[in-house]
DNA sequence: TTTATTTAGTTCATTAGCTTTACTAACCAT
DNA sequence: ATGGTTAGTAAAGCTAATGAACTAAATAAA
């Protein structure tokens, strides 16, 4: 029934994985400024999710003292990034509440997206989220073809400083949202669309406006405005549909930027195993080939509005093909898509749905959520925003 | 060429995710205590990964001041956990160090595995990972049918209480490492294989053996055993090949639970499109009827020694195109397989490598590594053992 | 009208923890 | 011996959070 056996000890030590010891330079120690630094961030937190707040209010939230949270408060009003607003009127007994909250009218932020292929768009957005300016810069040169390259680096230049000289508020930072592998050190490893490889935009960036600058990929910048801004759950991936497919991922609440930076390239897996289970790499059996707004504008086209649910519905299966191995492996609770709504909203998202159940077992879908993102146009612009309130305050 | 608007503000301003204000309400404060807590934690790290170090490298390697860390390791000594192991023969001109290490003799794990369907296996670790005990148990009954639902529980405890006596070492803790659904609490959600069902294992095991119990999930527990003690990046999948197929991922060094607690459910997922892309779901298109070990040996008896290698062929293949969107998706670096040498080395990893390969673009996968667990028969038990130093010492 | 109660926010002394500076201990080389 | 070097400790100081006591300002009750 029961075996036991008492060994002596030595055999089998184990050894600890080497990679880790080199880890441990990172790890950093802790020293009080620390615990300073992390209470300031929940004080500004706990504002800007909460809204206006007495320092009793906020005491009582984050469970800092009074004391602390008055002495955190002073200091955060005198840096600009607090504002008091006079007193609550009084309900009930009590000396009333003195109001603070995030200046939120007192700060901008420079957000750019350059995800579109014809049209670089920024625009300066206050800590609420109200947009105080707008621009735009076309991509085509007098031939009307796209530039790329230093070209196209010196367009992005360009509009950050309009965007920056637009802003009648003192600006936070430059938050970027850029299609391609985009590095932890704002390095543009490789972004094919704009002919860049290994381009340091943040340090270019941060040397010509003078701006604190954060770069990220796009689809991950979605995936954060989303996070910050609609109603998702901590466990989700969002579906880019534009050019490409490209998906931004949230785990537990963080972004997850894979090993060499490069996650969330769907659009280049294979799906579906027409062509036999061990057919070679093939570019029209990838994601991109259903899904991309091109293709599927073509498709549209040469199957005309009798076709149009066929070609929509096809796309949606290709998705939900692809995606059901990965729900399966991380139990995702929720796909956001997001693209031209009279493309992806309806039959396409219908299908998909309908193929993740269809692929993968009732407990890894029953309780899935797939939905189209309803951050509009400006998703990516609000995700820009969004890295630089992360960055800059903690807060997001 | 550029166009540049000014709006008044106002018009559109961002909602904040509203299940992020109830997240706030688990950010905790900081306290000088934490701080002191980090530190301790990192001076442990520290001495688990590099081995018997003196006061002064410890300061060197932690950037804490001596001062800092001879007060730390005091307080280490007087709790046991760290020894003093003599002076370091002197080389050049100085005072001799005192090495100081881990206290790894002095203090042992009980870990269990449950994954198997036939024989519970236990062992006594130390923290130098050497086994001190074993124990099995046997889950069959008199009519040679293996238990389930309370009996095996009793089971899991009796086995824990044997292991506990036989320990001459003081035990730090219980781990457990056990199919089936595992949620934060150590809740067993759901485990058909033992027929569990809501049952609070860690509860229990914790008051029976007076033991600080932690559970999780097999799965989760092999890929941290991978991590903690291989030779694994920060971002890899390890996939366990037993009475089915389940995965764990670590990302970033972390290990990701999934929405419901149920990540790595890969074995369920359909694999490929044989049916057709909108074919309803059926188990015998799942990654398990190729690859799980029961349906692995049928299919290899009954195809006869000419036709293993196209058996392992086609289970590898199946796992390359079940793998490919989840490599695509989340940019992972390595692919750890666990399960019957026999079955798994050779053809099956090649194979899967091979589909990998085939199935995503060069960029996914050009350093993409996939191979076999070096960690052997004490896989699960070496992860349940990591999970404890993890949970207890904060170690990894 | 006066008094008690309640809530907001501040002042002050205390505690915890890390750091700097200064020291002793112990070794090598000249 | 003497100077130089490294390990480790002691004492004082700085930062940050805390608890107790206090003031300020309101409502409720007597």
């Amino acid at each position: 029934m029961k075996h036991v056996t008492t060994r002596s000890a030595g055999d089998t030590a184990w050894a600890i994985n080497p990679r880790r010891a080199r880890d441990l330079r990172v790890a950093a120690k802790a020293t009080p400024g620390d615990t300073k630094q992390h209470n300031r961030t929940l004080v500004l937190q706990t504002l800007y999710v909460s809204g206006p707040l007495s320092r009793a209010d906020i005491a009582r939230a984050t469970q800092l003292t009074k004391v602390t949270v008055s002495g955190l408060v002073a200091e955060l009003i005198s840096e600009g990034l607090v504002e008091e607003l006079g007193q609550r009127e009084s309900q009930g007994p009590g000396k009333p509440a003195t109001l603070v909250d995030l200046a939120r009218s007192a700060h901008a932020i420079v957000a750019l997206d350059l995800s579109d292929d014809k049209l670089l768009r920024g625009a300066v957005i206050d800590l609420a989220g109200r947009t105080h300016a707008r621009a735009e810069a076309a991509r085509l040169d007098a031939q009307g073809i796209a530039v790329t390259g230093d070209a196209a680096c010196e367009l992005v230049i360009e509009l950050a400083l309009t965007l920056r000289d637009a802003s009648e508020l003192p600006v936070l930072g430059l938050g970027v949202g850029t299609p391609g592998v985009v590095d932890a050190d704002g390095v543009v490893r490789v972004a094919p669309n704009l002919g860049w490889e290994a381009l340091p935009l943040r340090q270019i960036l941060t040397e010509r406006t003078g701006l604190a600058t954060t770069i990220e990929n796009d689809a991950n910048v979605a995936a954060l405005a989303e996070y910050s801004f609609g109603d998702t759950s901590e466990d989700f991936a969002l579906v880019r549909i534009g050019f490409g497919v490209g998906a931004g991922i949230i785990l537990g609440g963080r972004s997850i930027p894979g090993s060499q930076f490069a996650s969330g390239e769907i659009g280049q897996v294979m799906v579906g195993t027409d062509l036999g289970i061990d057919a070679p790499y093939n570019r029209e059996q990838v994601l991109e080939h259903w899904l991309s707004v091109p293709t599927l504008t073509r498709a549209l086209e040469a199957a005309g509005p009798a076709g149009r649910e066929q070609v929509l519905r096809e796309a949606g299966n290709r998705l939900g093909v692809a995606l059901a191995p990965v729900i399966g492996m991380l139990n995702l609770a929720e796909i956001v898509l997001s693209g031209p709504p009279e493309l992806v909203d309806g039959t396409l998202a219908d299908a998909a749905y309908e193929i993740l159940t269809r692929r993968t077992m009732p407990n890894s879908h029953d309780t899935l959520v797939i939905r189209t993102t309803g951050q509009g146009e400006d998703l990516i612009l609000r995700g820009a925003a969004a890295v630089v309130l992360r960055e800059r305050l903690g807060v997001s």
